[in-house]
RNA sequence: GGUUCCGUAGCUCAGUUGGAUAGAGCAACAGCCUUCUAAGCUGUGGGUCGCAGGUUCGAAUCCUGCCGGAAUCACCA
């Protein structure tokens, strides 16, 4: 996205290449680019492409532009040129003018609300049978930051969960506890419910695994078909056989169970700070689906079998065939997710359906987007999978078997307690109370972990080391929070009246190159934005806040703000601290991660 | 085996709609606090951008092949 200066200068070189060549270079194509800090100027044309039109060398048609330029934009200071480079300087006065027209927004980089077409982003999506771990922190982090910076980039947005609360293992915990849970409950043995829920699913399993072994042993069975057969998996079938029944007993069992997780969860995404818009729950949508694919096969679209299961033929989009029916009418996975699309189709009309779910299921979005394509549904092209990278331990996956799961709840405490450790150390908050404390070392745990997490580009798999923990130093959230806290220790210090008076004058040639690299960053601040929503990617404003962090810790330890003698040079200082804590803490807000005011 | 994604410093990661001498952090070493918060700043060392071709004035970035890793390819969800 160019920003005024960068279309104004953009148009000028059109102008200038259809008047020297009579050729049409329209200023969309044309490439302008920040300065490379090596060199002197704020913005670079690289002149390589009008080389050929302009029929001369590339250092002649840079100085040929240049100096075209230098008489129609006022706003040009000088420029250079180093082989096909034109390196183009704007004058300190704009420079301050940008300050001025900015400095008092609180909401400096975030978009005003465009239109009513809406966003719909689903996130989170757990299962109810275990709490979350690291993975489904990731998963979390993502959906949360994608809705807050498209809401940034003047997007309406629907935070939507769709919780899986059935199904066969969900039947499983159910059945465990029922048989071996002696009526234990979490207000009896004080156990966070989702955790409870967790241990009889495990225990289901451990369970199982003794039954089919012993299946393995006497009746030579292989092993799938050993756990097949097993009784508790016999019964678990049962279990969800009756469930599908609205079997009463079944299904207050299930109510019951189910509500202790939920329970759960609000805990935990309330310690992560995130929360939905709508909750949908697959046992109120997993029939949905069925009356697409009918219509569908009405309509001939969809393909009949000889044994009455009904599928989409996807072979000339290099893809196979696709079960969406089984013989005896029942739904597949498939059926219910082109269901839930199409709900939530018509519940939010939306422009975009985004759905943050991890790179396993790359083949089955595919599939969703192609079969409803197939089945002519507009909103088709609509659908976007955000697909994230599995979050990797030192030994490779986390396995539940293995028990290598990093909990969600025991990485939050554990990173709170870092944070408490360190804080202390430096001892700079003794005069806080217990909960200012408190409360503290929750944004500074949760600021280190969120930024962790959410500063890898989201494709990419992520290693995650808990023995190294997470680093407080370097390029971390709070270096990011520290650097915040630092500026709002000087603003504090000024005080609102005098920030509130101040209109910066300083004298231009007393602006110094610190403060002009920090204006240039907080120039492209809106920029950044409005592209971390078209990537839907968090890392690139966490790497952009952290650039801007780095920026302003040189110029803070190269010149003093308050100390500054001439009066004109503090203020103007003053508003471009003001600016730039203005742009971490909404950067940082669109990563879900909260700035202290001390730290 | 098919498909998709990934491979950049010892480690973790930026940089990819093609642009200048490939950048940070961590780790190692050396400096900087009587001055707005040293969770900071400065410097040193560290690279065949997986490999080989190709396209181009120009390739970490695009194309092809190969090597290495991950995911997926169920009448499971």
């Amino acid at each position: 996205m160019l920003m005024d200066i960068e279309k104004k200068i953009a148009e000028a070189v059109s102008g200038i290449l259809l008047k020297e060549t009579g050729q049409a270079f329209p200023p969309g194509g044309i490439e302008l680019q920040k300065t490379r800090r090596e060199f002197e100027g704020d913005f670079t044309l690289v002149v390589f492409p009008f080389v050929k039109a302009l029929r001369r060398s590339p250092e002649q048609c840079a100085a040929f532009i240049g100096e075209a330029l230098s008489e129609q934009v006022e706003e040009l200071a000088s420029f250079n040129v180093i082989k096909g480079f034109l390196n183009l300087s704007l004058k300190p006065f704009f420079w301050l003018g940008f300050l001025k027209k900015e400095m008092n927004r609180s909401d400096f980089g975030l978009q005003a609300n465009s239109g009513n077409a809406r966003v719909v982003v689903e996130f989170s999506s757990p299962n109810t049978n275990k709490p979350l771990h690291l993975g489904h922190i990731r998963n979390n982090l993502l959906g949360y930051s994608v809705a807050k910076i498209l809401e940034g980039a003047g997007h309406k947005v629907m935070r939507v969960n769709l919780v899986n609360d059935r199904g066969i293992h969900i039947c499983k915990s159910m059945l465990a506890w029922m048989k071996f849970g002696n009526g234990e409950t979490p207000g009896s043995s004080g156990k966070k419910g989702d955790k409870l829920v967790g241990e009889y699913y495990v225990r289901f399993e451990a369970e199982l695994k003794v039954q089919a072994r012993d299946l393995v042993l006497h009746k030579g069975l292989d092993e799938e078909a050993a756990r097949r057969q097993a009784p508790l998996m016999v019964e678990a079938q049962e279990l969800l056989r009756k469930w599908e029944q609205k079997d009463p007993e079944t299904l207050s069992v299930w109510e019951e169970m189910n509500g202790w997780v939920y329970k759960g969860f609000d805990i935990t995404y309330q310690r992560l700070g995130v929360s939905f818009d709508k909750i949908y729950y697959e046992s109120d949508t997993y029939l949905l689906g069925k009356e697409l694919v009918l219509e569908g096969l009405r309509n001939g679209l969809l393909i009949k079998k000889e044994d009455g299961s009904v599928w989409a033929d996807l072979s000339d989009e290099g893809l196979d065939e696709k079960l969406l029916l089984r013989a005896d009418g029942t739904s597949v996975y498939m059926t219910q997710d082109l269901g839930t699309a199409q709900l939530r189709y018509d519940d939010f009309k939306p422009r975009q359906m985004v759905y943050v779910v991890g790179n396993e299921q790359n083949y089955h979005f595919d599939v969703l987007q192609k079969v409803l394509k197939k089945l002519g549904k507009p909103y088709a092209d609509s659908i976007y999978h955000l697909s994230y990278g599995m979050v990797e331990l030192p030994g490779g996956k986390m396995k539940s078997r293995e028990g290598t799961v990093v909990d969600a709840d025991d990485l939050m405490d554990k990173m709170f307690e870092t944070a408490r450790r360190t804080t202390e150390e430096l001892g700079k908050t003794n005069d806080f109370s217990a909960e200012e404390k408190e409360r503290l070392y929750h944004v500074i745990g949760l600021g280190a972990l969120k930024y962790f997490i959410l500063k890898v580009d989201p494709k990419k798999n992520m290693l995650f080391n808990p023995e190294e923990s997470i680093d407080f130093n370097g390029h971390t959230g709070p270096f990011i929070q520290y650097t915040f806290a630092r500026i709002r220790s000087i603003l504090r210090t000024a005080g609102p009246d005098r920030l509130e008076a101040i209109d910066p004058a300083p004298d231009p040639a007393q602006i110094n190159q610190k403060e002009i690299a920090l204006l240039k960053t907080l120039f492209a601040f809106p920029a950044c934005v409005v592209e971390a929503a078209e990537e839907l990617s968090p890392a690139k404003i966490a790497n952009y806040v952290y650039e801007l962090c780095k920026e302003f810790n040189q110029f803070y330890h190269d010149y003093s703000v308050l100390n500054e003698p001439d009066i004109r040079l503090s203020d103007f200082r003053l508003k471009l601290a003001q600016l730039t804590a203005t742009a971490i803490g909404n950067g940082m807000a669109l990563l879900g991660i909260d700035v202290p005011e001390r730290m």
